[in-house]
RNA sequence: GCGGCCGUGGCGAAACUGGUAGACGCAGCAGAUUUAGGUUCUGCCGGGCAACCGUGGGGGUUCAAGUCCCUCCGGCCGCACCA
């Protein structure tokens, strides 16, 4: 038999699932559904060693579930606005709406090449018209409900990207895309109230059992909630100062009232303050910068102003303008407790300022207690604070506010780090906001039987700033309410928005409203969703808040999207850099003894660490290249093989070797074996044919746990055992080994699913392997009938036994003690106890 | 600093609720087949001549610890003055 031809096979197999359909879902099934999904990804042009990862992992749980009798739906599409497009259309003159859909074409096309069961005639791109209509209609109907809302903001300004960018996509002061230092504007804005489902967001968090605890840590921790007292004090000019704590039991402790340098106060004091402006000047500068803010020292400035303490009028608290109190976080103002507050410490050591501990842990004496350095933060009783004395923590907060709020001066609130979603993006490449600005009517929503908001033909890029905006004839329009004069709206979504439904829309792609509720309650939410922990946050979190809110709009059943998340590791490869510290590519490269030249210089060249595939250290591979070298089923098998799918994996031509020699092995085992009977035939129950049987059984029974569980590597590692026992029994009854090959075959068919095909066929079937269920196991055959029991002598091993299976406790305890290597380490003494662990282990205490 | 994850052969890694550490793969070594290379097949492959010793270091719980507890060291990721 020849060898295996992987590309003619898969070329073969792929032409005959698309033929028959095979991946396309009904809309209705009896079957119980399973909605498969990876990142959809942006077309740039070619796919990456990441997406292969993503695509395969994906592929094989779709292709698994649907053996098993699942009606899966696998869909794909683009990610197609954003502004790799918009740089392309500057540099090369083309229009990014051809530059996207050639690249969508070219990546379309590899992706067929991986024979992924991908349903491709739910496929779209944001891009599209047709889907932007419908988010335009979406968006329309949040702003009904109150949803959306546009005011001018402090925004994030991102000066190279030329955009506003919303708080998630501020990384270190810095634009998400483009690195640049983003500076602060005043603009009118559209923002979607995300912080309306603040707490439901991070209520939700708790029912998602299947998320990584990493993503749901990171959510939880952005959306920030902290539950405190917001309270007012009367200023020495009798103003009064909003501020906000959450240890209002630390009253007594206070020693100062500080204002961050943004505050209004502040700015206010400092106009007649020249000291006060010069400080609060130099803080912008230190700022959100670096990482300096670690070392930056607590600085503050003693304003003209003091505060009345709230429960004595008589005692009076400076009023400081500190440099580590944030104007974005609760009021801007705060009052400082140095004894509980490690930051309010180091503060007043520095303006010898007063530390009185308020909270004394239990045991400690109130009187001499004394917090050193170190802020006291643990629980204890209250002391030095009158009539909260011997008070617990919690109890002390609640008498605090309580007075307050019966005072009027103070209440309950809660406070979240989250800010509402900015989504206004100056931007010609994306989907334009359905909203006409007119003069007398002011903000006038596009009317539905004028949508879409088509973006114009042809946009011009040499104009300065947003294309749109310079577009007279596009952005002209009559006001729909008074038909005068208008303009549209000239800025489009984040595309952050066009992923935060699309799972949705995959549902029903061609329905004429955003959502075909039946197909969406049916489908969702999604039972697998795979893709990078980058998103952890932004894709994860908008995703989840456009769910709710449709969920509110009763377009959706469901509150959350995505039942079971996994985030995969990322694909690297050794760096490589020549004299000059040039990176180098790997095709560049020849090795010899573990060392690596230059292929046409010769020259030698340093091998670096392994790191994350990317352009700018050249240290990519193009899996194109993989595919033609050793098809789809070798790239794939790699993908999945040795690392754990959350972890990194690292590609070397010597694993893809190894892959590649066992898609042969599977080949010739399945081709080769002489004699077999033919499809159908009942494997004989005799002893030889049993430790065969019983391997072809344990590996169905081990490979379907490890799938269910996305144990990727460990199942490959099954299927290797498996191969080696079959390769080991050429003599075996050929019913048994037929049995065990065929359920190679099937075993592997999820992760290398056109060599298991084409091994099928030469099996003598006429049915595909991707309409054969998935194979069962018999339970007789995965239990073994003796057991090899370890023996050891005070916990040291020391020999072992073979017993029958579930042998008495006291015959397995005579054949221990007569164990030769027992009997020496006991050396003649009688043992003290003996511990028998049915089938496992036994243990003698002497 | 806070939070999360992790530390096992030359490398990637297995080890279910504590119960034979290193399955499986890569690399390596030896042999067979081959004119040769490649392929394929067989065997070896944590350290030590051995008794034994070995899961980052130290301590503990237990008949028994990679697994549980304490502590220290090291690494990765996230957040970062959040009152």
């Amino acid at each position: 038999m020849a060898r295996y031809n992987a590309k003619e096979s898969e070329r073969q197999w792929q032409a005959e699932w698309d033929a028959r359909a095979l991946f396309a879902t009904p809309g209705h099934s009896d079957k119980p559904k399973c909605y498969v999904l990876e990142m959809f990804p942006y077309p740039s042009g070619r796919i990456h060693m990441g997406h292969v990862r993503n695509y395969t992992m994906g592929d094989v749980i779709a292709r698994f579930r649907r053996a098993q009798g699942y009606n899966v739906l696998h869909p794909m599409g683009w990610d197609a606005f954003g502004l790799p497009a918009e740089n392309a259309a500057r540099d090369k003159g083309v229009s990014p709406r051809d530059w996207t859909y050639e690249n969508i074409a070219a990546m379309r096309e590899q992706l067929k090449m991986m024979g992924l069961s991908l349903d491709w005639a739910r496929e779209f791109a944001t891009c599209d018209p047709e889907y932007y209509h419908q988010q335009q209609k979406l968006f329309l109907d949040f702003y009904k409900a109150g949803f959306v809302h546009r005011h001018e903001a402090d925004v994030n300004w991102d000066p190279v990207d030329m955009t506003v960018l919303a708080n998630e996509q501020v990384i270190d002061g810095r634009g998400w895309r483009s690195g640049a230092l983003v500076e602060r504007r005043k603009l009118s804005q559209w923002f979607f109230r995300i912080t309306q489902f603040a707490d439901e967001l991070l209520a939700g968090l708790d029912t998602l059992d299947r998320w990584p605890e990493k993503v749901r840590v990171m959510q939880r921790n952005w959306i920030g909630k902290s539950e405190g007292l917001r309270f007012q004090f009367t200023l020495s000019n009798s103003e009064k100062l909003d501020v906000f704590t959450t240890r209002p039991d630390t009253l007594f402790g206070a020693s100062f009232v500080a204002l961050s340098p943004e505050h209004p106060l502040a700015q206010e004091l400092a106009k007649k303050d020249a000291g006060l402006a010069a400080f609060i000047e130099e803080c912008r500068h230190v700022g959100t910068a670096e990482a300096d803010i670690e070392k930056a020292e607590k600085k503050g400035y003693a304003t003209s102003l003091t505060a009345a303490h709230p429960f004595d009028a008589d005692w009076e608290l400076p009023v400081m303008v500190a440099n580590f109190v944030l104007m974005g976080y609760g009021t801007g103002a705060t009052f400082g407790c140095p004894a509980h507050d490690q930051r309010d410490l180091d503060f007043a050591r520095k303006y010898q300022l007063n530390v009185t501990p308020v909270v004394v842990p239990e045991g400690a004496d109130p009187r001499t207690f004394d917090v050193g350095q170190e802020a006291y933060t643990g629980p204890g009783l209250l002391a030095n604070s009158r009539f909260l004395d011997g008070m617990t923590v919690d109890q002390a907060k609640a008498e605090v506010a309580a007075r307050l709020e019966k005072a009027g001066t103070g209440a309950r609130t809660v406070n979240y780090r989250l800010r509402d979603w900015l989504v206004s993006r100056q931007r010609p490449w994306g989907c334009p906001i359905p909203m006409i600005h007119c003069a007398k009517c002011g903000v006038v929503p596009v009317p539905a039987d004028q949508l879409p908001v088509r973006l114009p033909e042809t946009i011009n890029f040499q104009v300065k700033g947003n294309p749109l905006d310079a577009d007279t004839s596009w952005k002209t329009t009559t006001c729909p309410a008074c038909k005068g004069p208008a303009v549209r709206d000239t800025d489009t979504l984040d595309t952050f928005a066009d992923s935060s439904w699309y799972f949705t829309r995959f549902t029903n792609p061609d329905f004429d409203e955003p959502v075909d509720k039946k197909a969406a309650d049916y489908w969702l939410p999604v039972d697998q969703y795979i893709g990078g922990i980058e998103h952890a946050i932004l894709h994860l979190l908008y995703a989840r808040y456009f769910t709710r809110a449709m969920s509110k709009l009763g377009m959706v059943k469901v509150a959350e999207p995505f039942a079971g998340l996994f985030t995969q590791g990322m694909v690297c490869h050794e760096t490589y850099k020549d004299a000059d510290g040039n990176w180098v590519s790997p095709e560049e490269i020849e090795k010899r003894d573990g060392k690596a030249f230059e292929r046409n210089t010769g020259k030698e060249i340093t091998i670096g660490p392994s790191e994350k595939m990317s352009k700018s250290k050249k240290n990519t591979i193009a899996p194109e290249t993989i595919i033609a070298e050793y098809g789809a089923d070798t790239i794939r098998w790699f993908m999945l093989s040795d690392t754990p799918p959350e972890r990194d994996i690292e590609w070397t031509d010597a694993g893809a070797e190894g892959c590649w020699r066992f898609v042969q092995r599977v080949w010739r085992l399945a081709t080769e074996s002489q004699g077999l009977p033919p499809a159908g035939t009942v494997p004989s129950n005799d002893d030889a044919a049993k430790p065969l049987r019983q391997a072809a059984h344990r590996a169905i029974a081990a490979v379907t746990d490890d799938l269910e569980n996305l144990r990727f590597n460990r199942a490959v590692a099954q299927l290797y055992t498996l191969a080696n026992v079959i390769g080991g029994a050429e003599k075996v009854d050929g019913g048994a080994r037929r049995e065990a090959i065929e359920a190679l075959v099937l075993l592997s068919a999820p992760m290398m699913p056109h060599l298991a095909e084409q091994c099928w066929k030469e099996l003598g079937h006429g049915k595909l392997v991707a309409e054969t269920p998935w194979p069962k196991y018999d339970p007789a055959l995965t239990a073994s009938d003796s057991v090899t029991i370890a023996i050891q002598v005070n916990g040291k091993r020391r020999g072992e036994i073979s017993m029958a299976k579930d042998a008495q406790t006291k015959d397995v305890e005579a054949a221990a003690l007569a164990e030769d290597g027992v009997r020496r380490a006991l050396d003649g003494k009688a043992p003290k106890k003996v511990i028998v662990v049915p089938n496992r282990i036994v243990n003698i205490v002497a």
